[in-house]
DNA sequence: GATTGACTTGGACTGAGTCCAATGTAGGAT
DNA sequence: ATCCTACATTGGACTCAGTCCAAGTCAATC
């Protein structure tokens, strides 16, 4: 392990963050000035393969890499200013999909994505 | 309406077609050869606006549109090929999020994209 | 101290999508 | 039928996110 992937594992350190690509880049150069995106590229696409760090694709913008991978979850999206919570619903989607409507594919995962307007955005 | 949104309409018409916007251009222009992508574009975007078509964003690259919108369904993606199929599934995701699950926030939709590996990706 | 191989760098490149000024056109008014 | 005008279309430049690659760096090994 380099000082650089030990800055960009730092950066994502903690609970309820949801950062861009280029947000990991600008926090990890204030740490390590001459970090170069591409290896923060190259860092967080290990650390998604490795199962550290999901992949998330709320909105059409950039993807945003959420540490928090080891407790399964879901996410609640403010569409106007795109703010994102961890979500925890009960009962099970996987089990919601019949076997009718499973078309013959092997069924492994499941990804759900609640939008809405957030307190401050309706407030306003 | 003009030409070229007629051609974008007809294009999009047909019950479980999931195309990119490059997609949709391509096979519009078999039909009308100088129309150009910024209205392609823009065509999709007043039929997203009027309800008319939802934008899906399965995979990481283009956006989809869907021109069954009028029924609710969501959506079985196969993590090798990428082939969308539409599901329906039981029960009620906006249900299973409880109110202390919401953070005050308004919620009003829900996306649901279950993935797996389709019977041709598996069988190969 | 030289070799090796993995990691990093920066810049060029791609793909998807947006923006904009110039041009074209549908369809109501005359 | 012709004219007008508001709106639609065009194409090209631009942005943004992300990927690729050749060259450079570094640490561990021989």
């Amino acid at each position: 392990m380099t000082s650089q992937r030990r800055v960009v594992a730092e950066v994502l350190d903690g609970e309820h963050v949801h950062l861009t690509a280029d947000e990991v880049h600008a926090r990890a150069v204030a740490k390590l000035p001459e970090i170069s995106r591409a290896t923060v590229y190259n860092t967080l696409g290990e650390l998604v393969s490795l199962g550290e760090v999901l992949e998330v694709a709320t909105d059409k913008r950039a993807k945003r890499y959420d540490p928090n991978a080891h407790q399964p979850h879901h996410h609640l999206v403010c569409a106007r200013c795109g703010a994102i919570r961890d979500v925890h619903p009960t009962g099970n989607p996987l089990a919601d999909l019949p076997d009718s409507e499973r078309f013959g594919f092997t069924v492994s995962d499941v990804e759900v994505t609640y939008r809405g307007v957030c307190p401050n955005c309706a407030g306003g």
